[in-house]
This record gives structure tokens, C-alpha cells and sequence, in this order.
DNA sequence: TATTTTAAAGGACAAATGTCATGTTTTTTA
DNA sequence: TAAAAAACATGACATTTGTCCTTTAAAATA
């Protein structure tokens, strides 16, 4: 993690998102902007909070580490996302890993300052319940399906909702991680991959995933994750 | 449902739960008082929202059905627990099921009214602040142990987190809902209840379930749940 | 380039879980 | 109280998933 002095590059990016918009008077001088490379970790489990975080560039990975080892990947974030939601009223220590997936740039504002600042700002209140309830939206959401459905339709519902209509093929960055994502093992992921190729399903080609019969994947996924 | 006409009724309950706390002004003429019988359900999946709930007596099952027929409780609410924060201010169609359990009661509010209303009210924002960020807590953490830990450390975990230190038995209304509430199907809750039972671990008598070995229950559910 | 490391693929077997069927017990209700 | 309905219990078998292991392919690095 490293500070990066730059008033212009904060300022940009305070533009591009309207940051404006939740946010305003003298908590921009405590706005700074770090920067985290590939692989940092930026949020620990069970750690004490210190900054609430806006995400402006880069990708993160959401997690959790279980007792017995394993690794569950909640969600990935890209911007404008935020960082600390949860904790800003509440004193909950943190409860999920935060990796930067690649080089981010985040901008951080002291926890405590940023709760003494906003404590009559209804915009910014207004923007913290919007995040909430589309997280909690989300997550509640997944994990019904994680829950209730075999790993063959939670994958063909995860291939669906990263397509985007247009795309047919999914860059896989790494099988194992895909696997965490779905809450299974490799080897179970491989199993359904393969089921779905001998269907004519998918098809892998290198790193991606192509797919031969979408409307076959639509009926597999159960409209699931919508 | 039917609506409580008993005015004296409603102000104790606003004093008891001290909803003065987190509401103010006129919106008390607002507040109707309903009363829903065993089974009746107060949200419906995918409707439109009318009403903000406040429970204020009786239990409530929140729970979604998927489109394969199965039922996942997602939790069970009681005093004093909110019902459409979800939807305050983001227009989401309801996404859970929820049914009165005994016969309960229930402060209403116009979702409109209440939104119109409080608008400025930081106090009103900061309550369901912490709401949601409970809420989200809550379901983030049983959402990754349900997908990473079998039925047992599962039911270890329900067991212990219903139970309150002193007290050494669950009254389970019904065990085809407890299979439901982790996730599984009754048949293998039934195997789980004997394994745990041969071990020396529980008991079952009539409607209870009585717990023998704390200790070695404690370990299986892996402080779970928490 | 040669060597080492990492990712991928899949066989073999075991554990976890689901579905179906059938019999028993308990509860509800006519 | 007798009949019907609901809840409970469990065997048999199939499916899903996990763990462990070996081989092969690809990528990283000295």
C-alpha cells in the first residue's frame, strides 16, 4: 500500500464518480488516495476498522477464510464501490478479507473522522442504506442459491449474469478461484465442466469458456442470480 | 390481518420498544396496529410494498421459495424487529416470504407516508443503518457456513446458538421447518439427530431435544454462528 | 534453454446428501 | 371415539461432492 500525493488525480476521481453527490464540505481534506498493488490485502478478518474506503480503480476480491481452511469468495468489487459500509455505525470488527485483484486505487478517509464529519449528513446516510441494501439485496440472494441448487445450475447461472448479451465467451482467470467462487471444490468443477461440453453445451478453448448453447445454459441456470 | 383498533394498545408498545427513539412528530397519526393470525403471511415474494412494519409481538418466519418447489428459511424475527428496510429507499419488489408464526402484532406504516416523512430524519436513518448492517452481518456469516459445513457442524451451530447458556433443551415445533431453516432435506437431518444421539451428544424426548454433551457439541460447531 | 513451479485433467474411492417408498406414531378433526 | 391427516422414522438406492493421487500441460524462472 502506498499514498499517493497527488490533489489532481483525487480531485479527477471525486469528478468522476460524484463523490459530490454523498459528500461534501471539509471532509475532502481527509480524503486520501492510496494505492494498492496485486495481491494486497487491504481489509483483514477480525481486524480493527480504520479507514472507510472508496474504490476507484481496480478490482477486489471479497472473501472469507473458514476455520477449517477453506476459502469462499463472496463477490468481487469494481468501482464505485465502498469499503467499510458495515461497519460505520456498527463497531463490528472487520468480517471479510479485502485483496486488490489488481493495481487499485482507493480513496481512504479516517473511520472516526469521517463518522464525526457525517453525523448530520442525510445525503451521505442516504447513500450508506442505498449500498446496504443492495449488498444485502445481493447476498441474500446467493446464498439461497448457493444453498438449494447442485453446483451444475450455480454455474451455469454464474456463466449467464458475467455475460452481458452480447460476449459468448468468459475469460477464466483460474479454475481453482472459480471454484472457491461457487463454494466447491476443483474437482467438482471439472466434473460439471466436462458434463457441460459432452451436452454441447460450453466449450473451453485455452483460458476461455465459449458458449455453443446459451438457451440450454438459461434453462440450466433457473433465471437464478437474475 | 386485521387491523387493531386500541389506541392505548399501540402507545404502549411504542413506549415499550421506545420507537420515540427513531421516529418522531406527526408520524405517530400514521401508525396502525395489525394483528396477524398463525399463518398468515405479511410480505409476499415479489409483490409491491404497502407497509413498513415494526413487530412489536409474536414471531415472524422469513423464508424465499425457488422455482424447484424448496423453501429456505432464511431466519426467524422477533420483538423488535423491522420489516421493509430493505425497500425503504430502494424500490425493490419484496424478495422474502414472511408469515406470521403465532398470532402477532404489528405497527404499519405507509412505506410512502414513512418515506415522505422522513425524509430529513437522521435519527430515522441512522436506526435502519444499523438494522441492515445487522441483518447483512448476520446473513454474510450463516450464507458461507451453510455452503462450507455439512449438516452436522451445521445443526451443532443451530443448537448452540439457540441455546442461552442456561437452558438445556430446544422445543422444535417441527422438523421438516429445522431442515428447511439449515438448508437440507429431513432425511438427512434425521441422520444427523441419530449420529449425534449414538455419540452421546443429544437426546430426543417427545418435542425436545436435550443436550448432553455440551462441550463435544460446542466443538463440532466450530463457534459457528457465534 | 533447462529446470522448477503452477495449473489442469481425471481415476478411484469415500462421505454427504437427496429421493422415494413404506411403516409407525401422533395429532387433528369429523 | 373413530377416521383421517400430519409428523416421524428409516431402509434402499442414486446423485452430488470431496479427498487423495498421478499424469500431463503450461508458465515462470534461473
Amino acid at each position: 500500500m502506498k499514498r499517493i500525493y497527488d490533489e489532481k488525480l483525487l480531485n479527477n476521481y471525486i469528478e468522476m464518480f460524484r463523490i459530490y453527490n454523498y459528500l461534501d464540505g471539509d471532509i475532502y481534506e481527509d480524503m486520501n488516495l492510496f494505492k494498492y498493488e496485486k495481491g494486497e490485502v487491504i481489509y483483514k478478518e477480525n481486524d480493527k476498522i480504520n479507514y472507510f474506503y472508496f474504490l476507484v480503480k481496480g478490482r477486489l476480491k471479497i472473501y472469507t477464510l473458514q476455520e477449517n481452511g477453506k476459502k469462499l469468495l463472496l463477490r468481487f468489487n469494481k468501482p464505485l464501490a465502498i469499503l467499510g459500509d458495515l461497519e460505520y455505525l456498527n463497531n463490528y470488527t472487520i468480517k471479510t478479507n479485502v485483496e486488490s485483484l489488481d493495481s487499485s486505487l482507493l480513496i481512504g478517509i479516517d473511520i472516526n473522522v469521517l463518522r464525526e464529519k457525517t453525523k448530520d449528513n442525510i445525503k451521505f446516510y442516504r447513500f450508506i442504506i442505498k449500498n446496504l441494501s443492495h449488498k444485502l439485496y445481493t447476498i441474500s440472494n446467493s446464498s439461497s442459491i448457493n444453498l438449494l441448487y447442485p453446483v451444475k445450475n450455480r454455474f451455469a447461472s454464474y456463466l449467464v449474469s458475467v455475460l452481458d448479451g452480447t460476449k459468448k465467451e468468459i475469460m477464466t482467470s483460474n479454475y481453482i478461484e472459480l471454484a472457491n467462487l461457487l463454494g466447491t471444490s476443483y474437482r467438482q468443477l471439472n466434473r460439471v465442466i466436462n458434463d457441460l461440453t459432452k451436452k454441447g453445451i460450453i466449450i473451453k478453448e485455452n483460458k476461455e469458456i465459449k458458449i455453443i448453447d446459451y438457451n440450454k445454459l438459461k434453462t440450466l441456470s433457473k433465471g437464478l442470480y437474475k
